[in-house]
DNA sequence: TTTCTGTTTGAATGTTCATTCAAAGCCTTG
DNA sequence: CAAGGCTTTGAATGAACATTCAAACAGAAA
């Protein structure tokens, strides 16, 4: 999993890193390669030794989003409560945690790239949408543990799908206000829905 | 309201319109001004003669949009029913029916430059919040004139930014996946969220 | 016709961009 | 120690970038 100890896997780990800050903070475009040498502190024939342009360095910072995926987003959350639908709340709870204290300067990294490079980079939009169906593959598991707490007929893909769409479109919203409120607006209408749900799960047939 | 017809009111709109379609089909960063004064048909000196800079013209833009909101965004969707919530609905179908014929290649204009220039051009953010507000407020005197449809409880200014939230959060995943489903999918579970309100609000008390 | 204001022309500017490459360095293997 | 292959160095390259400006032009006013 983890790939052997090369000279060069301190450099691509320094550059991984810069590169996916920049990418975050200032977009993709908007971030020149002669910034990401400067952070990473490595000359550009390094960088080019490792990767062979720009656009592939893209690609490895998204690849390594969904290898962090696991470890940096969904497990602090599985360890914060073990009640499946309550993991759905602590997840966007978490994304306010990370990006509040900014006042929402920042965007989740993948949507905001998704919205930046979807149509202009045909190989990067498939990395992007591995990104955003392993998130939602999480929320599917929660609710399929919910079992028939919630309803029988309900669409659970459709809204694990919804869950997603709440966190980025919120979070959307919270960046062009650089406030919670909007964020925390959708949330707490996904969690009436929810109550809603739960509440025609216990009433069940049978 | 519209300005006095001086000769360079025809300049104005040409690259007025060239920019605001090339900054939605590849972003604000991604498009050249070589490429707007090529598309407008236009010399440098033109442009610069009428926006002091590419970021002025992009607040141009901006408040273009501000102005095409009644006529081009709500006024069809007003047109084509008169029952509030059903014009929720028929909104999210009329960004449906534009965006898929072209397998959802571009996102909402406003949404995109929302993630790519937020927090870069701190002068644009109040245009693009402007904007959502804007739309937001369409919703919500929708909401309003739904009555005691709704439930009386019902925080409505949090329903009407969910539902740009489900838009802009659709859109975001429509255009990753280049499908309708996952915008179909949040629309779908936001009907169902208004089917349970309107149960409640028909169950009111009194 | 002359003057004046606003508009357009388009070549030129200087900067920043992603990328290249020959040379030097390092580290492992024999 | 010698050989050979990654790795790093960093100056150089050419393209694209936003922007400028002096000169030409257009149309209205006097």
């Amino acid at each position: 999993m983890s790939p052997p100890p090369t000279p060069a896997t301190d450099t691509r780990s320094r550059i991984l890193d810069a590169a996916a800050r920049l990418f975050h903070e200032q977009g993709f475009n908007a971030t020149g390669v002669s910034t990401i040498l400067r952070e990473a502190g490595v000359n550009p024939g390094s960088l080019y030794n490792l990767f062979p342009s720009k656009d592939a360095l893209l690609a490895a910072v998204l690849e390594r989003y969904t290898e962090l995926l696991h470890p940096v987003v969904m497990a602090p959350v599985e360890a914060r409560t073990s009640d499946p639908v309550e993991r759905v709340f602590a997840l966007l709870q978490q994304y306010r945690e990370w990006f509040s204290p900014l006042d929402f300067r920042l965007g989740c990294p993948i949507g905001n790239l998704a919205l930046e490079v979807a149509d202009s980079h045909p190989e990067i939009r498939p990395l992007i949408k591995a990104n955003f169906d392993g998130w939602i593959a999480y929320v599917r598991k929660w609710l399929d543990e919910a079992g028939d707490r919630l309803p029988a007929d309900l669409d659970r893909d459709q809204l694990a799908g919804t869950v997603l769409t709440i966190m980025e479109g919120g979070l959307m919203q919270a960046r062009s206000s650089r406030s919670a409120a909007a964020y925390d607006a959708s949330v707490s209408q996904l969690r009436s829905y929810f109550d809603f749900l739960l509440t025609r799960g216990a009433a069940r047939p049978g």
